[in-house]
RNA sequence: GGGCCGUUAGCUCAGCGGCAGAGCAGGGGACUUUUAAUCCUCGUGUCGUGGGUUCGAAUCCCACACGGCCCUCCA
């Protein structure tokens, strides 16, 4: 590890097991890339080891270089920071050791630095101790952070760039870089779109600090089409409040997702639309040919409804969205709907607060307070006790309508009583299809307990 | 100590000089076989606080409070 402490990552070896040529393409690669393209972000990638390898930066090294008086007064002026009169904008690769981080360059001559490689420079990295001179182009040394920042703005002609509020304060990097893209490199800086985080409970999400949920595994549970909602449905200098733990947050979002389709689809939607509902929408679409139109018009089932089917044994959700949507699903509503399937289980095994699960309570029913709803529950238990096994859910939604009718109690109070002795609360799926799925000595032991009756 | 962004209904957020809004949550109602479904209905909230500008301020200006982030290096 100390070996390639301040040594640049492309110069360091992939972790081992992968296939990457270093360690900044390992993560690039395999971290970020592999995050974002399901988003539909499929960026083209410039590597700068690669540029400055091959003498893309010279010219800007050279510019950065002779206006080193200058780039010294912006670092004071903008920021505060004094660096030394010998001081240069330039970090040199040891040419001993390989570290960039513990370099410290003076002296330039218009063709060469002399440089030192010093043991206590930083804390996170030791210095060989060796010194030279050298010529710091095709890649024997890189331009530091702001000063490359607005090399790049000239190289590539960024117009716009956004970053992040982090940087953008006063007196911060995009200061800095501004100020030295006009002074040094004399080109106006990129038009900057400011642009707020996400905060998970009010704190910002960061996987180091363990603190909330990481990007990588919330988007195991959120699609990428209500990933990108997220992201872009707030003006971006709002910070974005994103708590899914314990909370509807992950539904809420797939129903504006919804909401927003319909109203794209021109169909009817409840209450008021943000503006541009229709922009909003297609871009959440993480496939950039995909036609707005057509994508709103398709079925899409609702997430909190799937989340409950999923969990009632024998349903064929497949059958029931069908059913729903009036005809069959497109191979393209499939797609959808599978995927929701898979977000729905995801979502209950991890972030979906209890109330969203169905459980079988595992304690004894007390006996309900009603007596003429205890001599129901009797009712209904003889009246199973006599049908053979395995029942199903017709029987035995059958056999609850026909003791309520019978009794003249209304079925609604029945069912009620029921989700109160199965599940502990007073709704549920629908009952004859959960009973059914559950053993029949314990469903009529239980309806007995909810009875007040011995089970002996 | 300095700076940037934010603060609007229980929650998440629109509105950004002209009557304080939406979704969700919540309350009430309808539906004699229940998808936690569906439908109808209910919104006074010190627009963080205090000043100022204005015919008129959630909106513009100034202070302050609170929250987040930044102000050494690296990127």
């Amino acid at each position: 590890m100390d070996r390639y402490m301040g040594v640049p990552l492309s110069e360091v070896p992939a972790p081992a097991g992968s296939a990457a040529a270093n360690y900044a393409r390992h993560f690039v690669g395999e971290l970020f890339l592999s995050t974002f393209k399901p988003l539909g972000l499929d960026p083209e990638l410039y590597w700068m080891s690669e540029l400055y390898r091959a003498g893309t930066m010279d010219s800007f090294i050279r510019t950065a270089l002779d206006a080193a008086t200058t780039v010294r007064a912006i670092y004071l002026r903008v920021s505060k920071v004094e660096k030394t009169a010998d001081w240069l904008p330039i970090s040199v690769i040891c040419q001993t050791c390989g570290r960039i981080g513990t370099t410290h360059a003076t002296d330039w001559d218009g063709e060469t630095v002399a440089y030192a490689c010093q043991p206590d420079m930083v804390a996170w990295a030791t210095g060989c101790g060796a010194s030279g001179r050298v010529a710091p182009f095709g890649g024997l040394a890189k331009l530091p952070f702001n000063v490359d920042w607005a090399a790049k703005w000239s190289h590539f002609g960024v117009t716009i760039e956004g970053c992040g509020k982090d940087l953008a304060t006063a007196g911060g990097s995009r200061d800095r870089s501004d100020a030295i893209a006009r002074e040094v490199f004399h080109r106006e800086p990129p038009l900057n779109i400011p642009h707020e985080f996400i905060n998970v409970g009010g704190k910002k999400m960061s996987t180091s600090r363990a603190q909330g949920a990481a990007a990588h595994e919330i988007a195991a549970v959120v699609p990428p089409e209500q990933i990108r909602l997220l992201l872009v449905r707030h003006r971006p200098q709002q910070a974005i409040e994103f708590n899914p733990d314990q909370t509807d947050a992950i539904p809420r979002l797939f129903d504006e997702s919804d909401r927003l389709a319909a109203a794209t689809a021109g169909r009817p939607v409840r209450g008021e639309l943000p503006a541009h509902a229709d922009r909003i929408f297609a871009a959440s679409l993480p496939d950039a040919g995909m036609d707005p139109a057509a994508a709103a018009a398709t079925f899409r089932p609702a997430f909190g409804h799937l989340a409950l089917l999923v969990q009632i044994p024998g349903v064929n959700v497949a059958e029931r969205a069908a059913a729903e949507k009036g005809s069959a699903l497109t191979p393209a509503e499939v797609a959808t709907l599978d995927g929701r399937i898979a977000a729905a289980r995801a979502w209950l095994a991890t972030y979906a607060p209890d109330a969203a699960r169905i459980a079988v309570r595992e304690d004894a029913a007390s006996p309900n307070d009603d007596p003429a709803m205890r001599a129901l529950l009797e009712d209904i238990a003889n009246r199973l006790a006599a049908v053979a096994a395995p029942w199903t859910g017709d029987q035995v939604q059958e056999a609850i309508f026909n003791t309520a009718t019978e009794r003249a109690i209304p079925a609604g109070s029945v069912f009620a009583a029921l989700y109160a002795a199965f599940l502990g609360r007073t709704s549920g799926p629908r009952a004859g299809w959960l009973l059914a799925s559950l053993d029949p000595a314990f469903v009529i032991g239980r309806l007995r307990e909810a009875a007040g009756s011995p089970t002996a």
